[in-house]
DNA sequence: CGAACTATTGAGTGTTCTCAATCCATGTGG
DNA sequence: CCACATGGATTGAGAACACTCAATAGTTCG
């Protein structure tokens, strides 16, 4: 089930070491959680952990992408949360998982099992902060999402997620990409449609759309090249000077 | 602009004590926050701030109702919080505030101004802690929220909204109301609209299809009764057995 | 009593969904 | 090595749900 690509990775060398849950940690604080972690993969597709499971884990995305997944009864599904490198997984004091957890790529993640990770919480103040911290800018995420949720157009949704996803990989930052921005859509289009509340159709059609409109250029199903970034960021429907957009 | 309801009431007599972010505090910590209150009032209707502005206090809601709004340049608007008493207003560590905060009825607040809460935060950890556990009960609601918006009809969100309220009236508990179970709803048909990603025209449309349907009882404008409630929560869409809706 | 606001209801439109066929790339077994 | 199955993506046609525009009704307040 996990193999281990990231055998014994340092936390020192650490990708996401200044990201993640533990990047307050001081070194003293670091040896004793590089002492519980363990690294575990997963392919893309495979499930992680099922809504209403048993979580004996938390951790963190380091490579990858995963997604928090909300299904009703019927069938239909709703993605609630996109989790990118640094992102955390698991909720602290919960042992059962609140929503399907799925690898949308090749995923690392790096686990602490739940009870030494939450006796370490107590007596370490920096992880604690860090968490409440990064799950202040998970709500302002969803917030933002709640918005194009409820109130944007397919045309709109789809253009703030190619905006979310060449920011969040042009720098790493939040910072505007350079025009020709070049990018590859980590998400399938039925994954798509599960983020904005679409159908895989209407996802389908209005890339074709933005396309014909010279608004991106494709390559293959995945690749996406933006010639214009102000002219995508123009699509969203939200501001177009520095609105926040996570 | 402050008319003071609450001038001087006592924590310990504080309707909201155990549920707030002060819920986890010992009585000199208690003394230490009680030292740096001051209370509030809103009439309904009243912003009390707007999105972007300087936002020198944080709070709880004590009584009433307040909801968080986000609005994009062409005056499409989406509630992304609704702030029950006891819910948490502000961000630790932001100054400027990311929505709109609207008093959806006659409201009061528990405030502390930025600085000494934030000094008091560091070395007050069972604030920090009580604030860490909101927040992620928050992010839950986030996300059964961005289900509704994203996957559910109009006759579901309506229904999904009249559950949620009736829970947070009935017994302050998740547990379900009795039959018969009356109340009254808080926010105007626009205000819904906004809450539930509709026009105002639409929620007015599907609240008289439940009617006629005798899924639920109006009286007068925002006055409800439910006669029968799992009849309700089969039109929610969501599991009928015990599905976590917040 | 009229103004302002909130809510209801109707008619027609339109965006998105549903159902369905086709295409393409990849991988597998005969 | 080809035939075929599989999964992802595109495109089309028609239907449905929610929206827009508009008229009307009920409440509250001056």
């Amino acid at each position: 089930m996990t193999d281990m690509t990231f055998t014994r990775i340092q936390c020192d060398s650490c990708p996401i070491r200044h990201r993640a849950v533990c990047a307050r940690c001081d070194d003293d604080e670091l040896a004793l959680l590089e002492a519980i972690k363990y690294y575990r993969s997963f392919e893309p597709g495979q499930t992680i952990v099922w809504s209403g499971d048993q979580m004996d884990f938390l951790g963190s995305v380091v490579e990858g992408i995963a997604t928090l997944n909300q299904t009703m009864e019927d069938g239909r599904t709703q993605m609630v949360g996109l989790l990118l490198p640094s992102d955390f997984v698991g909720r602290p004091g919960r042992g059962t998982a609140a929503y399907d957890t799925v690898a949308a790529t090749k995923l690392t993640m790096c686990c602490f099992r739940r009870a030494p990770f939450e006796e370490l919480m107590v007596r370490t103040p920096h992880i604690a902060q860090r968490l409440l911290e990064m799950t202040l800018d998970e709500l302002d995420a969803a917030r933002e999402w709640m918005l194009l949720l409820g109130r944007k157009t397919a045309r709109e949704k789809i253009a703030s997620l190619l905006v979310i996803i060449a920011r969040r990989n042009s720098t790493g930052t939040k910072a505007t990409p350079t025009d020709g921005a070049h990018f590859d859509l980590p998400l399938t289009r039925e994954a798509t449609a599960d983020y904005l509340g679409l159908t895989l159709e209407t996802v389908s059609r209005q890339i074709s759309a933005l396309k014909r409109d010279g608004v991106i250029v494709l390559e293959g199903k995945r690749g996406i090249t933006v010639p214009d970034f102000h002219r995508l960021i123009e699509e969203t429907g939200d501001d177009t000077d520095g609105g926040v957009l996570v």
